[in-house]
DNA sequence: AACGAACGTTTGTCGCACGAACGAATCTAT
DNA sequence: ATAGATTCGTTCGTGCGACAAACGTTCGTT
């Protein structure tokens, strides 16, 4: 039912299949984003955090102090798996965990000054990582990748979710 | 010691910070392979396949029969993974795997006609994925996307192992 | 014959994403 | 006002992908 030939019995016919390894777009994304993953994971452990630490850090910087399940949605942590980075965040006194007095099933989760200190560092280290992440491509075509990639995410996350 | 502002003490300013989450392409990089590698994921599972065995078959039909350890280096599968890769597609009868006779700590892994059948199936289950996943982006720019990836891929991957 | 290296294999670890279930608190319908 | 459903935080368990460590076997080298 499909165009492309594969019925030569040439076990290492080169013609037929143009590098479909490399030229998958969905792999291609995998690859690349497992490099970028692992430099921005090792980068973070330099500094003891994790990628959901800056999620939550930048998403409480932006949008103010939520509830977990408000930041859940926001920074698209499982709920389960909020509960131990605000743990962890909490630790170190990156942000307070307490009851919400208007709702106390809630916790109102705020970041300190510590922390906006520590989102701070952060930043600085993501930006050099995406600076070496994003090494071959010129200006012009940084903004272009980025600008592919948010009207992909757009799509497929507003199905999901609403915003990032 | 950087640029950008952070020493305001207001918790809920929105100026400063503009959209950092939604701006780092390493995190938009890693949102939009989830989605991607959750799609290809779940098509696969419809075949019963996983990711992994898509490389492994593609990469023999590409290259020909090869060792594990050569498999291994081709596809980016460790070594340790790529054995319950093989016992699988073994088992279904797509690839072969006989001790090769000039060295004997080889394997020599061959795809079988029905491997080939295989990856005929899954190569047209992943066009269609790809195209759910790039369907925001007109031709021309999953042309470029590709082109992107394929660079960013090159750079990096080539000071780490060989092709792809 | 002996040593080091390569290969395949097993086992275990880590991070990330997700589902199921439970107690406590809240909301709603009656 | 009380019963039932819902929300929230939390714990536990699952699955996948990537990876490191270690072991027996086999091969080169000396």
């Amino acid at each position: 039912m499909s165009s492309s030939a594969s019925d030569m019995t040439g076990p290492g016919d080169g013609e037929a299949t143009p590098a479909r390894l490399r030229n998958r777009p969905t792999r291609l994304l995998a690859l690349v984003a497992l490099h970028s993953d692992r430099l921005v994971t090792e980068g973070l452990a330099g500094l003891e955090a994790r990628r959901w630490h800056y999620a939550a850090l930048a998403s409480l910087q932006e949008f103010g102090p939520a509830s977990q399940t408000e930041l859940s949605r926001r920074t698209r942590i499982h709920r389960s798996d909020l509960v131990a980075v605000i743990n962890e965040l909490a630790e170190r006194g990156f942000v307070e965990r307490a009851p919400d007095p208007a709702d106390r099933r809630r916790n109102v989760i705020t970041m300190t000054p510590q922390g906006r200190g520590h989102l701070h560092r952060l930043d600085d280290l993501l930006a050099t990582i995406e600076d070496d992440v994003l090494a071959p491509l010129a200006p012009a075509e940084r903004l272009q990748f980025t600008e592919l990639l948010t009207r992909l995410l757009d799509h497929h996350g507003r199905s999901c979710f609403r915003d990032a």
